[in-house]
DNA sequence: TCCAATTCTGTAAACGTTTGCATCCCTGGG
DNA sequence: CCCAGGGATGCAAACGTTTACAGAATTGGA
């Protein structure tokens, strides 16, 4: 008579049996009759049961929830990778509880509160959080199988791609279309943020010069701030150098836009007067026509999912390197 | 000497009390002498004591949860709206539980799951969901307190924008800069997400036509697909008009983009050839000085979030319309 | 001095599962 | 015909809280 949801003393009253039996049926365990195990099936479809969450989690500790962390969701990284977690715990019945780090102490909270939020989750998805840094190693915050997309972190599975080579390859790009003087876009490291993805970049980009035994002149290096905004003030500082570059290449797609746009509305013509490469393949670039460097984002949070679940099941796993391919598309071409 | 965490229990033990006052005395509740309450704490303290998160949310019937529903985090709006909520529940000490429905059958399996994501959650923000196709209300589906953002769903209190008007204003924005020839780039209703939104927009395009006095002419109006990608093929076709338009009002700031890239390597002057006017405001878009409606999205989440607790806590709540600011910047101008 | 009201504390029963252990029944080999 | 062994089931104790209720201690007013 009572408005609120069946449990399963009500069908193990409705069958007749004990309520051992039936959540042994309804988890599929072995020693059940498979006459009983019908029985209950049925029962519970008919009176729509559903166990109850947490008094099943309390029980049994497990949680089936995944933990999900990363600095802000709105950025186009996580935001994207999100989507590929998500499909595979969708599908593997796993929730997902995300927490993110917008505001600059929240990187300090989080650690902090490690271990608080490792009792809510099964396993732990770390994207762009940076945890290594100071030499931490996963196990000095969480005592729960982890994953980290987009760092190299002891004691964690790492989803990684190489940035130095990856960067090298987009400089060697221009440089075979026979450009020599090569800007450069720099995303700069956040304070709270440390991050060696701008470094490692930026040894690519010298790696690549010094190969092609070009001249590295660090005027041409300048900063944005990953934004398009940033990209943008950048690329006029280029232009305004005594020779300016015949090519930039942007360590983010969203810094490539800025520059294009800008560049375009200075009356360059793009690739004529200026080659353009970026970085990351972001949602627009297709649409540009930007060539750039492919971080295949959503597959790598495909692959983290997928590896936090192997972990979980106790089997050992070992860094994944994800490979990034050249999409060479129509804001480069050859030299004058 | 175990090595698993402290229990109430512990507590208990170690203060000379019952786990009775222990539990009062960690949750602030009145009948607790302070001195009492000053030896449990600090005995807490000490052994780094934590509530059990499951144990107190079956005993307690409240899950400290909130639900978040969207098509897909990689979008720019809910991706947007997603930091906003976050910064809330994360000070109030919410987690957050989230769903996404990237497939088109996402959808319908969410629905159809929806009484049991209720069990996890103490209250639900839906964004983008569009769960009033039908004719459906909120109680249809959740037995749990309900916000919408970006729909007006019967039985949840609702944080909206007013597609029509707001249309309206961008139109009037470009006839007011003398403009008589404007196109218009429609976001298409996509089969599996029955949203108003883009009928109400062209509906707010044709009033503002209608009140200049301006002829409506179906051949200015061509479908993009919301993307950027989507801006540019819609731009070539309004080009190749045999009179085409001196100005573009798109549905989106992401087709406006492709719009703009389109236009610009055509050799058009923006905006001396062509003015363009989008809607949403993206993050790129003030970089690109691209003049725009602003819905000032992380606000509308901010207020989603702060809404949906209010109902938790019993209290009513009425509609909320949000205000959408014309952003004036660089794309549009006096016609030639 | 006594009584009622109030503050404080403890006991024990939920909350709805999972799971170790004991029991019973059946089957088949010797 | 007996017994070992395994399949099937039930009992009851967890899991770690919250909370209704009752009782003890304290206070203040008459």
């Amino acid at each position: 008579m009572s408005s609120s949801r069946p449990t399963i003393k009500d069908i193990a009253r409705v069958t007749g049996v004990s309520v051992a039996t039936v959540s042994r049926a309804l988890r599929n365990l072995p020693y059940v009759a498979s006459a009983t195990r019908s029985r209950v099936l049925d029962a519970a479809a008919e009176l729509q049961y559903e166990a109850h969450p947490q008094a099943s989690r309390l029980a049994s500790g497990r949680t089936w929830t995944i933990g999900l962390a990363a600095p802000q969701f709105g950025a186009w990284f996580p935001s994207r990778a999100l989507g590929g977690i998500n499909s595979v715990f969708a599908k593997a019945g796993y929730d997902l509880l995300i927490s993110m780090m917008a505001a600059p102490d929240d990187r300090r909270r989080f650690l902090h509160e490690a271990r608080s939020f490792c009792r809510r989750v099964d396993g732990i998805v770390l994207i762009d959080t940076f945890v290594s840094a100071e030499g931490n190693s996963a196990g000095d915050f969480f005592d729960r199988p982890v994953v980290a997309v987009n760092e190299r972190l002891e004691g964690a599975a790492s989803i990684i791609i190489d940035n130095r080579i990856a960067a090298r390859r987009a400089v060697e790009h221009l440089i075979e279309l026979g450009h020599e003087r090569i800007g450069l876009v720099v995303g700069p490291q956040l304070e709270d943020l440390p991050t060696p993805v701008p470094a490692q970049r930026l040894l690519g980009y010298e790696d690549a010069l010094r190969a092609a035994g070009l001249p590295y002149d660090p005027s041409l290096a300048v900063s944005g701030d990953w934004t398009a905004a940033g990209g943008a003030v950048a690329v006029s500082r280029l232009l305004e150098c005594a020779q300016p570059p015949t090519a930039v290449f942007c360590m983010s797609d969203q810094m490539a836009f800025g520059v294009l746009w800008t560049a375009a509305r200075r009356g360059l013509n793009i690739p004529g007067d200026l080659s353009v490469i970026g970085f990351d393949d972001h949602d627009l670039s297709e649409a540009m026509g930007l060539t750039t460097m492919r971080q295949a984002v959503d597959e790598m949070g495909v692959r983290a999912a997928e590896t936090v679940m192997t972990l979980i099941d106790g089997e050992p796993v070992s860094n994944i390197t994800w490979d990034v391919p050249l999409m060479v598309r129509e804001t480069t071409s050859s030299v004058g």
